[in-house]
DNA sequence: AGGCTAACTTGTGAAATGCAAGTTAATACT
DNA sequence: AGTATTAACTTGCATTTCACAAGTTAGCCT
């Protein structure tokens, strides 16, 4: 178990502390889920196509939190159906998503061809 | 050992087929060196702050090769010395990790206090 | 109060990563 | 020309992360 305040960054860069945090095959789905769907719950991530598996999904939804990128939309509520919501810093990662997305649908077309477009 | 043009995407989605290729913690610190630095060897890679292993050097760049971001300075030269560079589309990157260096140094700060500003 | 189900946790095997050492071949040196 | 040096890897093994399946807990509904 990973309590996230005690970071290990590998250096001051901060792209390489944004990959810290972030360069994972699953934390940026949530937070695209996130954008996607304005709130979403433990159950609706299981659900997205890429199918994460649920201990992970546990863990980067805490961390997640830890790093408050998002919030419980009932922050005292039990867990049962309380979703979670961006905060303004997990809500301030959109830019970064839009310019991936933009890049993949570019240039992964040739290797990926069902790659579909963004709206 | 894995061919890249055979890989496995979750999804249909560009910003998930990004994260299949690029979502890991070490691809865009390579593409972040190029960007900075116009070509490097493979030693000046291992220079980095943030002291890449070398099986996990040679693998990457045998992938962002076989995906053409990145190629060598001279093709049909021998290894030693033969540095490596941005492709078109490695070179189009530039602006998800200007989102992504934007974004940490302003939300990452607090945990890291030592990151450093982009100029 | 009993059953259902959302939200997890736990256990175990597989894969990715990290670390140290070894190999190869091009260049530099004498 | 022969030898030493070193850049660019590869290999083997320990460690960490991840995936998959199953089990547990606790709200909610009737």
């Amino acid at each position: 178990m990973m309590k996230s305040q005690e970071f290990d960054w590998r250096s001051a860069c901060p792209i390489s502390s944004g990959l810290d945090l972030l360069g994972d095959k699953w934390s940026l789905i949530i937070i695209r889920d996130l954008i996607t769907h304005g709130t979403r719950t433990y159950s609706e991530f299981l659900e997205s196509p890429e199918q994460i598996s649920t201990n992970i999904l546990a863990e980067r939804l805490r961390m997640l939190t830890s790093m408050n990128l998002i919030e419980r939309v009932d922050p005292n509520g039990a867990a049962r159906n309380n979703a979670f919501q961006l905060t303004p810093s997990g809500a301030a990662l959109r830019p970064t998503l839009e310019a991936l997305g933009n890049w993949s649908q570019k240039y992964l077309k040739s290797f990926h061809p069902e790659i579909v477009s963004l709206d």
